[in-house]
DNA sequence: CATTAAATGCACTGCCATTGCACGTACATA
DNA sequence: TATGTACGTGCAATGGCAGTGCATTTAATG
């Protein structure tokens, strides 16, 4: 896909083949994905490529990691269209106990807290655990 | 102390010596413990025991995880003043990025989050990095 | 084509949660 | 007091997964 190079180049990242085919990878997904799930995807590659090309791709603001509760690091692109600036990522998470997917609640942002005097926050994670939609049928 | 002792019995653990200590310990703490921080602690006792002991605290409900996006997952003594039931954790937690220090904001009631239809929420983690009020200054 | 930087693959380290098993200790019952 | 049983503790080992160092390959540039 073309698209996929656009969008790499578009984030200042250089458009490998390799890339190419993880950014391609996370665009059909649904929710967000481990890094042993790019690896199953990507049996011919290797690990720690896909750990550097993941990290890469946060780095420069294309993904952003998830914290799901399960100790392992979720990816998922970042939905640009409302101009979060840095913090693209500021949208609620859902996690599914049941099918253990992880996806972004992107509507739903983040309420403002005030935090007591003295403590300047500079990055918020808000998470829900439960029962997804698909689950529920 | 006997009141640990009192403590751990009203939540249904029994009350051995080193649960008496790691309670104690728990305590007088402001902030959150990693197992690593009570190992220290407790360097004549067994990282084993110390993990069980946390884990028998939580699930007898006298403690709760706290997962503040370190990897490693802290302890805190509940606060079971307000009720809030099974619960019990349904606070703000803030992670200092600069001691490292995790506390709960026990005042800091989670807002109501309005999710979409089919998706039922069981559990929900809300964690605020920054700079906390000791290293404000 | 030559030079240089970046990307990739491999091997390895290391942290830390978690578990299996054996031994010790408290508690209940006769 | 003896004895059995469940629970607590300590040791050793496993295993998952993040992260790193280094050598090799690939791509970009003049």
């Amino acid at each position: 896909m073309k698209e996929s190079e656009r969008q790499l180049k578009e984030f200042g990242i250089r458009p490998t083949a390799m890339r190419i085919l993880v950014h391609q990878f996370m665009s059909g997904q649904t929710s967000a994905v481990s890094l042993s799930a790019v690896e199953d995807n990507f049996e011919k590659s290797d690990r720690t490529t896909l750990y550097r090309t993941l990290k890469t791709f946060e780095e420069k603001c294309m993904v952003h990691q998830i914290d799901d509760g399960t100790g392992i690091p979720k990816y998922a692109l970042c939905n640009h269209d409302r101009d979060e600036g840095k913090h693209a990522d500021l949208h609620l998470h859902f996690h599914c106990t049941e099918c253990n997917q992880t996806i972004c609640l992107t509507e739903h942002r983040i309420p403002t807290i005030h935090l007591p005097d003295g403590f300047v926050p500079e990055d918020i994670n808000m998470l829900v655990k439960g029962i997804c939609d698909n689950c529920n049928h």
